[in-house]
DNA sequence: CGGTAACTGTACTACTCGGTCCAGCATCGC
DNA sequence: GCGATGCTGGACCGAGTAGTACAGTTACCG
């Protein structure tokens, strides 16, 4: 609700929104309670209200949070060549084994959201428009630099491309094997390169 | 817990059954309450826990009745021949759209049940796992009649399949529109074709 | 250094939800 | 018909949860 001004209140806050990041990635949104929440940053629940209106608003947060997560790992690497499609393919492969198997930071979040409808839907909507912009973006520059036919389509491109990522995500999760995932970005490098 | 002798015991389990698979599948499992699924099947809490040893197992038989759907309408189609994986992806756009968006009857239960952990993920696991084996089927038929190379490789193709299938349906539900689907259908049909 | 506003801890409330219990009703073999 | 067993309704309980209230402390600014 309020923004922090002090250092000390950007802190706190900060520290709320990693807390519930890591619970809600772990437990699911509904399944973490504010307490706990609380508990893990080490502040009293007045804090919690002082920043944020309602649970559903730091879910918003986290949910940022967690985008800027994974667009920064994206960041990291060239999305306009084949050689950093490929890293970026490799990274998150690496992530997801490393981080337990439990999904993608942003998907994982998203079907819970998604499911409750309002403002909530609409932010998981929005964060992925910015993810897959981000990704059409980089084959877009691929195209005009020859790399890719011009009769690929970058936007449904990177929309098929990230629905092999987040089902790769979903698969892996389920079966807490990177196998299902390694082989959706398998398909989802060849159908790239099919446009080369 | 106890299976039903009489018919109007089988009647009242498999209401509850149905009643909870929508509000679950429309609401998600941790914010579907049980005296909701009641009141949608029409009848009291004695009827659930004396056909069931808590809301777990309800979910677990709801998480066999979407996978069930999910494998009959699978079975409609013939999975060893082009016509039938097109026809097959065609009925779930179709279906997707019909629903409201909502999801992959069983991918939507899925992401929170794994998040459960212990059997739940266990499950869900083996739910995924029968329908890869399924359409892996399909496809290890094609090989063998020659409409796929012998280099393809049947089960992490099918993976690959259900990771573009289920990311379809994350990105569709999230955006509230069937395009991200079926641009992910497109992607799986055309690295399917691509071992023709 | 002093006042103001931002920040913080915690007790409390109102409510929801999973699960239990028990008394009563239907059903079916004999 | 009649007992045994399966089925049914709903009141009840304890645990947990989002959100509030309020009094006290800390940090910034003139």
């Amino acid at each position: 609700m309020t923004e922090p001004t002090t250092r000390r209140g950007r802190e706190r806050k900060s520290a709320i929104v990693g807390a519930a990041a890591t619970l809600m990635y772990e437990r699911g949104v509904r399944a973490t309670g504010l307490d706990e929440v609380l508990a893990a940053a080490g502040c009293g629940k007045s804090q919690l209200y002082h920043y944020f209106s309602s649970k559903d608003e730091l879910g918003a947060a986290v949910l940022e949070h967690q985008l800027a997560l994974v667009l920064g790992e994206l960041g990291q690497y060239r999305p306009d060549t084949w050689g950093g499609i490929r890293a970026w393919f490799d990274a998150l492969l690496e992530g997801q084994a490393k981080r337990g198997f439990r999904g993608c930071p942003v998907g994982a979040l998203a079907v819970e959201m998604s499911a409750a409808g309002g403002k909530s839907q609409q932010r998981v909507a929005e964060a992925f428009a910015r993810w897959e912009t981000t990704v059409a973006e980089g084959l877009e520059g691929m195209r005009q630099q020859g790399k890719l036919t011009s009769s690929a389509r970058p936007g449904a491109l990177a929309q098929a491309t990230l629905a092999s990522i987040q089902g790769g995500y979903l698969l892996s999760t389920a079966h807490h094997d990177i196998g299902p995932m390694r082989a959706a970005l398998t398909a989802a490098y060849a159908r790239l390169r099919s446009f080369a």
